[in-house]
DNA sequence: ATAGTGACTTTAC
DNA sequence: GGTAAAGCCACTA
């Protein structure tokens, strides 16, 4: 029989890692998230299904979610810091104070804007 | 296949 | 309140 190279499935990456089951529970998971509540990053990944790709989340927003109509400015660091780096750290707290989210210090109170899914 | 990197998290000073 | 180190996932070179 002719040896065909082994069948292995690389890991997406680009375009193609759009269409990777993961990223799209992420994106899923991120979009789910109400207007006026926020989530952690740890939050998104378990909801999603990837209970410690925590940082697999922060890599997935920032590579696709810029141009998407996904609310990536709902998502903050597990004690509600602001963890985007740059100018758009700047954008994220605009965002999230037009949906009448306190921002103070480049964080929010998770104990009154966190998400709980099961409640709503 | 190994090493480096990051929009993370938790634990320990 | 803060910094440091280790563990974690998956991508990149």
């Amino acid at each position: 029989m002719s040896p065909r190279p082994a069948p292995r499935r690389r890991a997406p990456s680009g375009a193609e890692a759009l269409q990777d089951a993961r990223v799209q529970r992420i994106l899923a998971t991120v979009d789910a998230i109400p207007p006026g509540r926020v989530a952690s990053y740890g939050q998104v990944a378990e909801e999603a299904g990837l209970p410690r790709a925590a940082r697999f989340v922060g890599t997935v927003l920032r590579r696709f979610v810029a141009n998407r109509g996904v609310p990536w400015h709902r998502v903050l660091g597990a004690d509600g810091t602001i963890r985007v780096v740059g100018g758009t750290a700047r954008d994220q707290a605009r965002l999230l104070r037009e949906e009448g989210v306190t921002v103070r210090n480049g964080r929010v109170a998770m104990a009154d804007f966190g998400w709980q899914p099961a409640e709503d």
